[in-house]
DNA sequence: ATCTTGAAAATACTATACGAAATAGTATTC
DNA sequence: GAATACTATTTCGTATAGTATTTTCAAGAT
């Protein structure tokens, strides 16, 4: 009988991965990524159950969860919808508040880093680079990978885990994505200022800008590898207020 | 016609007062908060839908809610339970955060303020002073409120809607009022440091730091009224680490 | 023609019951 | 005494039904 019950849990399916409304979760923020859900379109529960092919239950408590982190808004007794793309005044304060706490970070990761917080942000940096020389079309999403992954791991070399969740909680990247992603889809669909915005993302993202996040990712690295506090925190300050020039532009051609 | 319309709406049944998650979301976090729900207790679905008198839908969902803001953990497969009390290194991180943001919105708010924002600062300062001559038992609670007011109403005028979101979601006041009860509890229980806490309490909160903190909260007041940036950001920065010394003591009691 | 209005349809919200699966605790076997 | 098997409890997800509210849209009133 023993046999029997080793037998039977041995055919039994996968032991469960793990809660179904934390995958629903990453799910429905992959699509709030990718434009599957538009900005601003409404989320209707019973469709995404049956899209998703889960019952409601876990597709709510994703969706409370997606609520309190800014990214769909709900209206009661009306629904939920997606949260709209960031204005110019909110993509500002995003920024001014990440002037505020990652450059402390960058400081802070210098001072205290170690040697396996080395190898990381090497491996990192190296990865990113291999990666983006092969990435071509999907050049900006691997862009945006590599950064989220580079500011992440920083903020948590930092020691101050309070900061390093709230650098979290900005979804920074995914709302840059987003920003991207929407100019982008516009050109597919052939509008008319297609030129303006072609011309701003070959030249910002894909091949200029592009290779500059990189370079200012480099010299943040340098800085903490050489564990120079001061200049990484100079360097990371530069960079934000770098990234947040190179993003204004496509926040406006949508404002 | 209007007439009509209005009248019929009228009297309708009370048109719903919201939506039950939402309410069930906040009786929860009353309850962790005056410690209905224990730091570290295990919180069971169906007790508490039972206990609120709803189904567990709602309840599920303000739980999803409530373990995104960092104020319930979910260990999957066993349930939800109350986070811990902030420990020391966790206080420290949080109160790093503080003024990491805290200043500068203070700052700004200095800067940009205008009448509608400095009636409300000199409402809510007199409205905390005539609250807390009374306040008698209650005396911390009411300094808790004031405090989360003051704090809330500063980083809304700061202009930065970012800011102010995130320093909402701290719930530092939360988390302190619930180390301060923690400790209020043990001497109910008749814990022999109580000698001890009994004279952390009166002395710094309801003597001396009470008063202390509104005196500092004066300052900061004065200086954004006065619109003097500078003197705003050196007047936070300094209530902030002074509170933190004050409470510094009473998380050191309980780790 | 514009505006109400009011029913039908769609959707959101809540309640409830059930079942599968995992955890935790207890008993049993070797 | 340790590994195993069994039981109880609890979580997690599903299914479904019913109510409340919003939305839609076409007929009727101004």
């Amino acid at each position: 009988m023993a046999t029997k019950k080793t037998a039977a849990r041995v055919t039994k399916r996968t032991p469960r991965r793990s809660v179904l409304s934390d995958e629903i979760y990453d799910m429905i923020k992959a699509m709030i990524f990718n434009h599957e859900i538009e900005p601003g379109a409404r989320v209707n529960i019973d469709s995404l159950s049956v899209q998703l092919e889960v019952s409601q239950t876990p597709v709510r408590e994703a969706l409370a969860r997606l609520e309190s982190d800014g990214l769909i808004a709900k209206e009661p007794l009306k629904g939920y919808k997606a949260t709209q793309l960031l204005s110019i005044k909110e993509l500002n304060d995003l920024f001014q508040f990440r002037l505020l706490i990652e450059p402390w970070a960058a400081e802070q990761a210098a001072k205290l880093i170690d040697n396996t917080g080395k190898t990381a942000l090497k491996a990192e940096m190296q990865s990113a680079k291999t990666a983006l020389k092969f990435a071509g079309d999907g050049q900006f999403q691997a862009l945006s990978e590599h950064d989220s992954r580079f500011h992440t791991l920083i903020s948590s070399i930092s020691g101050n885990n309070t900061v390093a969740d709230f650098y979290e909680r900005t979804h920074c990247h995914l709302h840059l994505f987003r920003l991207y992603m929407a100019n982008k889809l516009h050109l597919i669909d052939g509008e008319t200022r297609g030129d303006f915005v072609q011309n701003l993302f070959e030249q910002y993202y894909q091949s200029g800008s592009g290779q500059l996040a990189i370079k200012e990712h480099d010299a943040i690295a340098k800085a903490i590898l050489e564990q120079n506090p001061k200049a990484a925190k100079t360097a990371m300050h530069a960079h934000i207020e770098s990234s947040l020039k190179r993003f204004s532009p496509v926040a406006a051609a949508r404002n």
